[in-house]
Formats: C-alpha cells, sequence, structure tokens
DNA sequence: TTGTAAGCGTTATCAT
DNA sequence: ATGATAACGCTTACAA
C-alpha cells in the first residue's frame, strides 16, 4: 500500500496524493478531488510510510529517551510522562534503558535512527563523550548542565522542606543518606538538608551520613549501620524513596517502631510511598511532570519556538505529610 | 554525514562504501580499500542513516511494544525484559502506552513506522479490530489468543499453587478478588484457584468473590468489603501483587493482622512484594522473563526461523513463601 | 489545480 | 574488485 496505488484508485497523480494527505497548508486541491483521493486511501487502508516521509523532511517525528533503568519506578514515571505528551503530539518514542548497553551507544544508535531529539534522564550527562551529544536536540532531567537544556526540580527545596519538617517536630539527632555517585540532584537534595540543619544550629556529624546505593537494597543496609550506632538518630532523611523504603524495612527487621522511636522522610513520592505501612512521609517530586515538560521542551526546541517558559525555573516539590514522622522520643530519664 | 562523504573522502564510490560498511558477505572487497573506507568512516565519524536503510531493505530493525500502563511494575518489567533483547540484537523499541491513545491506534502508528514486529502485553486482542493486526508480525504476551503467537506464565498453575499453600496452612474459609475485566490471565488465575479448592472439597461461595480494578486501589476497596462480612476469611488470593498490596493495607487500616488473622497471598512476584512489612507472600510470574522471550520469538519470526521452541508451553510460575501466610486463627471457643 | 521530476541516504543488481 | 544505476515511498519545487 503506497502512495502510488492510493493515486492509481483515485486517479490522480501520487503527488496529488500527498499533498492531500500531508494536509501541507499551501497545497490549492479542489475539493471534489481531495474529496476522492481521501475515500480512496480510506478504501485501501492507505498508512504513510514514516521512514519515507523522515527521510525526505529530515525528521523522523521521534523521539528518543534514554534511563538507566526501568526498575526505578521516578524513572518509569519520567518515561511515562514523556510518552504521554510525545504520542500526542504524532511522535514516537524510542526506548532505551542503559542497563546493559552505556548510554553514550544508546544515544548514538538513537541518533542512527534519525530521532529528533533525545531526552537523558539520571544519565551522568557530564560522562558521556562530546561527539555522541554533538548538534543534537538534547533534553537533560534533573541534571542542571550548563551544556544543554534541561527540566528540573528544587533538589535543594526538597532537602530543605524534610529538614524543616523534622526540625519543627522537634528533632535535633538527624541522619541522611544517599548515594556516594555524583548524581546532581541527589547531591543538592543532601546539601538542601544539610544547609537547613546548619542554619538551624544543628549539624550533621559524619556517622549520621551514609552513602548506599540509591535502592531498597541500599536504605535497608544503610539503616542497618545507622540502628548500629552508639546513639543512633531520632529523624532521617532519604535520598529517595527506595532507600526510605529500605530504611523502613530494616527498621521492621529490628523492631525499631516508625514514627515512635524514628522518624523518615523520603523523596520523590513514588506510588509505593503510600502502600506502605506506616505510609511514608516524603517529598513529592513531580517525576511524570518532569517527563512530560522535557518532551514539551524538545518538541518546542524542535519547532524552534523554545521561548525559554520551560527551561526557566525549576519544578515545585511538595512535602507530603504521613505517617513516618512524628515528634522524637522523650529523652530516656 | 553521509555516504557520499565518506566514499570522497576514502577516494571510492558510495557503494563500495555501503558494501564495505553494511558488512553484506556476499561482497568481495580489497583489504586495503577496505582499510581506506573503514578509516574514513571513522574519521568523519560516520553513522548509516537507518531511516534511508529501513526504506530500501523494508525492514526497520524496530519492534514497538504497546502495554496499557507503564505505572504497572508487572508491565514495566515485561517492557525492559523486551527492551533487553532487542536492545542486544540491535533492534530499537518503540514503546506505546496505551493509557491515552487506544491500543488499536497505536498498533496502526508503529506500523507506519514500519516497525518490524509488535509485543502486545496486558493489551485486549480481542476487542482489536482486525485490520490493525492484519499481516502483522505480532507477539502477545500472556493471554493465549488462536490467532497470534504468543508467550504466558502458567496462570492457573499460579491460581492452583495460591490454593494448595493455603489448603495445606489448613485454610478452609478462603477468598478471591480479581477484575471484572474478562482478560485471560486474570480469568485462568481465578479459575485454577477456585479449581483447586473445589478438589479439595472447598468451595468458594461468591461473597467471598470480588470483583474490582486490579491496582491498588481496587484491592484496598475489595479487601474492605471482605472484612465487612459477617464471616470474613482466613485466606485471600488476590489477581495479583497490586491488589494485594491494597489488601494488606485495608489490613493495617481497619487493624486486622496479617497474617495471624488473614492470610494473604499475592500474584506476579513485583519488586514491592519484597519491600512491604509484612512482606508478601505470593506468586512469581517472570515478568521480564515473558518480555524477553516475548521479544526473541518476535526476532526469531523475523529471521523466519521461529522453530516452535518459544511459543511451546507456558513460562513455570514459582510460589513465594514469605510472611503473609500462617495457619488460620484457632475458632473461638 | 494538478502533474512531472528531482531528490532524501541507503541497498542491491548489474556491468565493467 | 568496484562503480553506475535503479529502486525504496515520500515531499516539494516547478511546470503545465
Amino acid at each position: 500500500m503506497t502512495g502510488h496505488d492510493v493515486a492509481a484508485h483515485a486517479g490522480v497523480s501520487q503527488s496529488t496524493v500527498s499533498l492531500v494527505l500531508s494536509g501541507n497548508p499551501k497545497a490549492r486541491i479542489a475539493d471534489e478531488t481531495r474529496e476522492r483521493v481521501i475515500e480512496a486511501a480510506r478504501e485501501l487502508g492507505y498508512r504513510p510510510n514514516l521512514l519515507a516521509r523522515g527521510l525526505v523532511q529530515r525528521r523522523s517525528f521521534a523521539l528518543g529517551i534514554v534511563v538507566p533503568e526501568l526498575d526505578n519506578p521516578f524513572f518509569t514515571e519520567v518515561v511515562s510522562g514523556a510518552e504521554r505528551v510525545a504520542g500526542e503530539a504524532g511522535y514516537g518514542v524510542l526506548l532505551a534503558d542503559s542497563g546493559q548497553i552505556p548510554a553514550a551507544e544508546h544515544v548514538m544508535r538513537l541518533r542512527e535512527r534519525q530521532v529528533d531529539g533525545v531526552i537523558l534522564a539520571g544519565v551522568p550527562v557530564e560522562t558521556m563523550p562530546d561527539e555522541a551529544l554533538a548538534d543534537a536536540n538534547v533534553v537533560v532531567v534533573d541534571e542542571p548542565t550548563g551544556r544543554y537544556p534541561g527540566v528540573a526540580s528544587d533538589a535543594t527545596g526538597a532537602g530543605r522542606k524534610a529538614a524543616e519538617h523534622l526540625l519543627s517536630l522537634g528533632h535535633r539527632s538527624l541522619a541522611f543518606m544517599g548515594p556516594a555517585d555524583p548524581s546532581y540532584t541527589f547531591r543538592m537534595r543532601e546539601r538542601g538538608f544539610v544547609q537547613a540543619l546548619r542554619e538551624a544550629g544543628c549539624a550533621i556529624t559524619s556517622p549520621l551520613l551514609r552513602r548506599a546505593p540509591a535502592s531498597v537494597a541500599g536504605g535497608d543496609r544503610a539503616m542497618a549501620a545507622l540502628l548500629a550506632l552508639e546513639v543512633p538518630p531520632t529523624g532521617l532523611f532519604c535520598a529517595n524513596d527506595l532507600m526510605a523504603l529500605g530504611a523502613l524495612k530494616a527498621c521492621a527487621a529490628a523492631g525499631v517502631r516508625v514514627p515512635s522511636e524514628l522518624s523518615i522522610v523520603g523523596c520523590d513520592d513514588i506510588e509505593m510511598a503510600r502502600y506502605v505501612t506506616p505510609e511514608l512521609t516524603t517529598v513529592m517530586v513531580p517525576a511524570r511532570g518532569l517527563g512530560a515538560r522535557a518532551a514539551r521542551l524538545l518538541l518546542l526546541t524542535l519547532d524552534g519556538r523554545d521561548t525559554g517558559a520551560l527551561s526557566g525555573k525549576p519544578l515545585e516539590v511538595e512535602f507530603v505529610s504521613r505517617q513516618t514522622t512524628a515528634p522524637p522520643p522523650r529523652r530516656e530519664p
């Protein structure tokens, strides 16, 4: 089924078919002819070949999105948000998970497929060879770089809000857990938290600052270490909800009651945060919104009309009070 | 950067470049020439345009995969598994989430993009217009149809294993919750469960068979209804883990202790099953394996060498004993 | 208003 | 062993 077939069926030339069906604005086609073509296309069930179109127009109307791991619900949401807006704009979405294949390689492959742009989420952009991204349309999610446009959430604000909440509850002995890798967002969450504490005259000591992978397993381990301390903290902020879930698990295993003995605040507000018991107090980061915004920004850029409105200020994060925080236990007499 | 540029740089014709770089087996190229071409390509950072290749070869080396919702961790895993094997085979993966746009429409779009095949997961294939799938390479995940090849898990086996476990613990008053829609897999899980009970002389009465969406919210609601019964069940099997998580939540809210007062078995073994407290006893369904297998089957089909080995028997499911099941409470005297 | 024709960047068939 | 050349299915001047 090609445009030629439709043309033959409608008794017109192939280019007329193209003119009609591609909705080219500067195409003056007789209404009668247009009808015939559309009818013929419908009858034959004609669908244009987007590879051919892409070849001549030099754009594929497809976006690539690369994430480090689809398992992480945060990235799943980013992808989901991006997919939604891309889909609604008629764009295809090529998904690349850099679990097995390095991100740079994925980007090269996407570019071979002539994607019009690439969304990078959770990918350490700085570590990628320049050539991979050279003159490509790139939007980076949640990792501000000077080099590429990006969309981000207010990461320091997230840490700050967690600190303020814990502080206002009366906690003074606070801990943080986060990954060792230099991920911008995690670093900023940490910084916001630590700074807010310091401003309140409540410094965090190094044994209370745990490094572990930003996963449930990592949170579990880090919590175990915290619990083994002479003087465990009464409050904890985790770099993401996954870690918080792990911490929760470790507490359950150790018989530590949350929130009466220990308050825990996560970050992201993944769906599961609402589904565990006790429900996780956290800071909501609009993952789906980030993905959607990234896609929107990319699409605007492609149309050459990125007004800067989208890449502007970071998306707001919002403190969500649930069941894992409470005032610290009274000191044993 | 096109093949022509490389040709010019290497002092050969464009077709020679293609011959060399595409690794065409029946290409006899002088070693010296080959070297020159490869070197030129490297220097210029040449990457073939896959749209052009796809146009002439009439295959895009891309797969489409459509899922009902990326939020559902089960489908996320399916996608992840499929993406992995597709990626390793050099195939691109076009992702389509039928949240906003109907699955049939998605399939049409994917076909416009000339995907070589489509994986349908969690999509009600029977309800799709025939034309959407007509002479396309399709693999259906976990929903056997006579019309298309598919990969499936042993859904009745899953229900059966849940029943056997609960029965062996001594439960006799059992409930089931699952979605009302006629999804094959959920139906089979239910059937396996109910049949195994019946065989054990332990019929399930209709108030103990709850219909609700296969989500956490659905499970929560269904559990509330179950708890409101005169004589609540002592054991419960949920059509999937999401529902089980909802049930767990409802129990926590109602102060019903799991597993001492009520035993719960989920199905799927999503990652979260391990992370809630108490950890969810469930039946493991290899979601990632299903996705991987679906992709493998599709790739084999494309190469025209589907030996039938993959579409054969359903993938085994495995009972996973964790913390949400125990013997029923002793009868009140 | 519509048709002709020149590409888009490849692959693949043929001469040479 | 290599180079012309004809597709692939479409868009887009330009002609008619």
